[in-house]
This record gives C-alpha cells, structure tokens and sequence, in this order.
DNA sequence: CTGAAAGCGCTAACAA
DNA sequence: TTGTTAGCGCTTTCAG
C-alpha cells in the first residue's frame, strides 16, 4: 500500500480527470475554466482537503504574496494600531504577514532583515529608519520594496511613511510652556527615537530658556513599572518639576499611578503627557493628554504602497508625512 | 548589458570558480569544506550581499524553517508572553515566526489557517482549541505538527499546552467566597474562553448556594474602556455585589478606574481580580490580583515541541498543563 | 572535499 | 477551454 504522502496538484488532477494546469488555474483563475471542470476539480479538492504548496508557485511565479515587518518590540501600545491594520490590509489583499522583532538591538535587527530577505517576500515594512550601513546594503541589493515608518527622513531607502519624532519634542515643549508649565521633565525609554524626542524637546527648552531638563531614562520598551520608578526617581531628584513627557502612554499610566500613590494631584501640581495615544489615553483618569500617531494610517498606507508595487501600481508618492497631534485632555 | 538580477548560488559560485553545490554547502555546513575554500566563499558572499532564496530552499529540503502562530489578538496583554517567547525561542533555533490574526472568528481562523498550510511551515501553534470540524481536517490532512496552547482538551489534534478555564473560573470563585465576598461579578469580553471560565464560576457559586452571578460582555478583546463601561454598568445594575471577577487585566484596570471615579473604594467596597497576571497587574495601585498564567512557558514549550518534532526527536509528553495560579495582591 | 545530475511542486509560455 | 513543456533556485543523492 502506498504512503499517503502531502497531495500536488498532479494528485488531484488526476483523480479529476484533468491535467494538473487546471487544477492550477481552478485556484488562480477559475473563471477561465469551463463550469463543469471547475466544479469537477472543487469537488476532488474539498473531498480531500487539498492545499496547494505556496512555496513552490512562490518560487515559480515569483510572488511571494508574503509582507514581512520588522518592530522593534510586540509588546505595548505604541505599535499594535500599526500591526494590526498591516495585518488586516494585507489579509484583505490575499497577503500574509511575516512579522520579526528586533528587540531594539540593531544586531538582532540585522540578522531578523537577512532571514527575512530570504524568503523574498514582496515587500517588508520596517518601524523605523534603518540605521546599519549592513542593513541598508542588504535591502538595496535584494530589490525588494520597502517602508521605512514611524519615523522620518528626506532619504529613505526607498518609501517611508512617518513623522518626525524632532518636531514632536519640539511642539510638547512648547505646548507645555504654553499653558504655563515652566518645570518639564522627560521620563523615556532608551530607545533611539524616544532619545529624538527628547532631544527635541532640549532644543525647544533651550530657545525658551529653560535650561537642562531633567531626563529619567528606562529600558525599552516602556512599561508601567517603569513609569512608576521613572516618577518615584523624578519626585526625589528633582521636586520642583511641574510636568513630564512620557516616552509612551504605558510609562505614562506608571507615572500618573505613581504620583497619585504620593498625594501628588494630577495636573494640579503636576501635569503628565504621554506618547502614541492608545485606546487607553481617554479612559484613563484623569484622561491622559497625549501625542497622537495614527498607526492605523501608517500600517494601511505601508500595506498599499508595498501591495501597489508589487502589483506594477507605483505609488505617486514615495514619502509621506502622516503627523502628529496633541490631543489635549485632562492630564494637562 | 546585462540586467543585474538578484543573484543565485550559480552567480556566486561563478564568482568564486567553485560549484553551486558547494555555495550551499558554504551556507548549511560550511565545516565540510575546505578553510580556503569557505572563505573564498564567504568572501564574494560578503562583497555581492548574496542571501540564498529560502523558498527554493525549503522547496527542495522540504524544510521551511518557518513556524505559524494563530492568534485571536495581538492586542492587549493576554498573549504577549506567549508570543514573544515563542518568537524568541524560535529565532534562536532559527527558525522564524509567521503570525496570524483570527480576530476571534472562527471563519477567519480557518481562512487564515488554510493560507498558513499552503506555505508548509514546520509546525502551528494556535492559540485555543481548534472547534471547527473543517479546520480540524484541514490541519490532520496536512500532517503538520500543531500545539494548541491556552485552553485544555484531552483530545487534542495533535500537541498541547494549556490550562483549563472551567477550573480557574471554579478556583476563581471560590477563592472569593473564602475570603467573604458573597456577591460577587463578572467583566468579560465575549470570547469562547472567558465563556468557560466564566462558566465554571456560575457552577461553583451554584454549589456555594450563591444564585445567579451578573455577567456583563463586551466585544473582544477586553479594553479598558471597555472595563469602564462594564463596570458602571455593573454597578447601575447591580449595586449589591462586592467582587468583579474580570476576563483580562485591562478590563479589570478599567473596572479599577471606573469604581475609583464613582468613589468605590477598592478593595474595601469592591474587590477587583482580573487575568493573565500581565506586567501591569503588580504595579497598579491597588496592585491587581490576577489569575497568573505561565505564558512565557506556554510560548517556550510550544516552540519546543515543535522543533523537536521537526528535528526528529519527539517529545515525550504530548499534552501539557501548565495549571494557573491565582497571585493575590491588594485589590482583594 | 567537491561536483554533476535530478527533481521538489508549481505556473509561465506556448500550443492545440 | 485545456494540455504540454520547461524551469524557478535550491539541495538530495550519488559519484569521483
């Protein structure tokens, strides 16, 4: 008796009585197969569960219908708005997310790039600028499309859909000292583009003259025990300051619980803003004022630019800003 | 001119005046060739940014080096744990992770699962027990190595590692009879498994003599605001109960939140427990009893399990209970 | 230690 | 509308 190996399409033609082309085309074009053969072949498919080996017609036709990511981290808010509509956009478009994360080291993000780069997706979407010259090198020679996001250059390697993380430190700041706040502190997480902000926000303090702000930084990425510890260390160090800037909303919550635990109202005596604007931001009590990124943007965008590609569509343009907004609630 | 295509092992071997075979070889055992001759290898390798086509690769090998997860979210803290060690542990076996995003419906599950199969990948790990007949078969007829993870069955598909949430509903239950609540709630979002746990607590109250438990579901997965709502909700309702059991730490944050707003005082007139034991759980203020779940093992075993399938060494245990445990903290 | 031949399962290109 | 042929880029197998 024969080993019931994993069925072709040579399987199921025969048992359909049809070459295995048509059983090809009863997937990718079964509108130019005759009514009756494709029902024929349908029928041999559901009886025996059959799916068709996609890393063979990837190799023949040279589509992968495969998207990879590369984040830094899957944990915490900042990039699950962006993940998800990736996900869902591609999925929508008969395409697969591959996802790797980097866990904010740029070895690791090298070596996740060149198993990625291997399977010859059609297109991979970066969180971040790629900073490696390696990396950089390696994407260029593979030919592949890429979105560069969630941050910004006039160079990208080849698309980019971000902001500017400068301007963001810049206009926190500013919005703080507004409304009158002249004591700001940074509470962030080491990551490269939280360390832009902040330097942002340097700047910004400088032209206002407000001297050296005080800067409490944590491992990446930011969680609320973070936070909470960020806040204790900021109290003691440095009692005066009258607002903080949070790297994220998570390191945001940490800092607000924190100040609660020690009588310190919010934002009477302090005022707290937070980074990404999550769900959670506006139910938060009291609401947290934060920046908001529209990763659902960022993730749709990424998918069609890279779909459109693939697909011989070249997007119009190539680098897109998508912004920022301080939404401003009752933390502030 | 020529076009300069991405290149295969035949340009490189041309390169470096050697065979394609031995190009390989460079690559997947690179001990069996003579020093002069890898580095000859490894030099042109290095100076073109050549990265072998693993699609031809696991085509030929049958090998794909490739591990799916299915997944209902990758939102909220329930199954970061998990994928991350996942993740983790299968990059540093080298393998990588392809995630898939079901949305808690099981027609997208099994979409997703069919175009998981077509690639071949070496195992899945699915989060839950798969419950459509269809996608059962569809996973048997692949004979690929499948670990369903976060729920129990005694008859799995293939491999399992979980818990069961009948139990932790009962346990969950009980622990706050002991401790004097006898009125007490349930938050939850409307998926299959906080169903069952949400079941196993309206059994044990039943044999406690308790009555009818107020159950108040909102749509997966659980958010914070969603928490709040629920809560308020609750407490419009039902102003008599003294504990709310919540399906997810972000719910039971939200609940938190909502209580504190209307002046409730936890744990004092409300008792609050929640899900998952996520990072946040310890450090919220009242730090959060949660029902803790070994996520990180739960990734780490399933990464496990099924490389060692893969590898040809098969695992002794098939099915794995990982049990739970309930951390108790202040908000009880 | 290295190479040549064959073929993994599918689909592009062409033919009927 | 359907079938035939060839080959995608790699690695298994066998030979040297």
């Amino acid at each position: 008796m024969k080993k019931p190996q994993v069925l072709t399409v040579h399987d199921i033609a025969k048992l359909a009585g049809v070459s295995a082309m048509t059983v090809s085309r009863a997937f990718n074009s079964p509108e130019r197969l005759a009514p009756s053969t494709l029902s024929r072949v349908q029928e041999v498919v559901r009886q025996t569960n059959f799916v068709p080996n996609a890393i063979a017609g990837s190799l023949r036709s040279s589509r992968a219908r495969l998207v990879a990511a590369v984040l830094p981290t899957l944990v915490g808010p900042v990039f699950q708005e962006t993940v998800r509509s990736l996900s869902r956009e591609l999925g929508e478009r008969g395409y697969q997310l591959m996802i790797g994360e980097s866990q904010y080291e740029t070895a690791k993000e090298d070596a996740l790039l060149e198993a990625l780069i291997g399977r010859r997706p059609d297109g991979i979407a970066i969180a971040g600028i790629m900073h490696s010259a390696e990396g950089r090198r390696q994407l260029i020679t593979a030919r592949i499309p890429v979105v560069e996001t969630w941050d910004f250059t006039p160079t990208p390697i080849d698309m980019l859909v971000g902001f500017s993380h400068e301007r963001i430190g810049e206009s926190v700041c500013a919005f703080l000292h507004d409304r009158g706040y002249r004591a700001p502190a940074v509470i962030m997480a080491s990551d490269r583009r939280a360390l832009r902000r902040a330097e942002g926000f340097q700047r910004q303090a400088d032209s206002l003259g407000l001297g050296k702000i005080p800067l409490i930084v944590s491992d990446a990425p930011g969680t609320l025990a973070a936070g909470r510890s960020g806040m204790a260390e900021l109290h003691e160090q440095h009692p005066q300051v009258d607002s903080v800037f949070c790297s994220s909303d998570m390191l945001a919550l940490g800092a607000m619980i924190e100040a609660q635990t020690r009588g310190i109202s919010i934002p009477d005596r302090l005022a707290v803003i937070g980074f990404a604007d999550s769900d959670m931001a506006a139910h938060l009590q009291p609401a947290l004022t934060s920046v908001r990124i529209d990763g659902t943007r960022i993730g749709r965008t990424a998918a069609q630019l890279i779909v459109d590609r693939t697909e011989g569509r070249p997007p119009s343009e190539k680098i897109i800003d998508v912004g920022f907004e301080i939404v401003e609630r009752a933390s502030t």
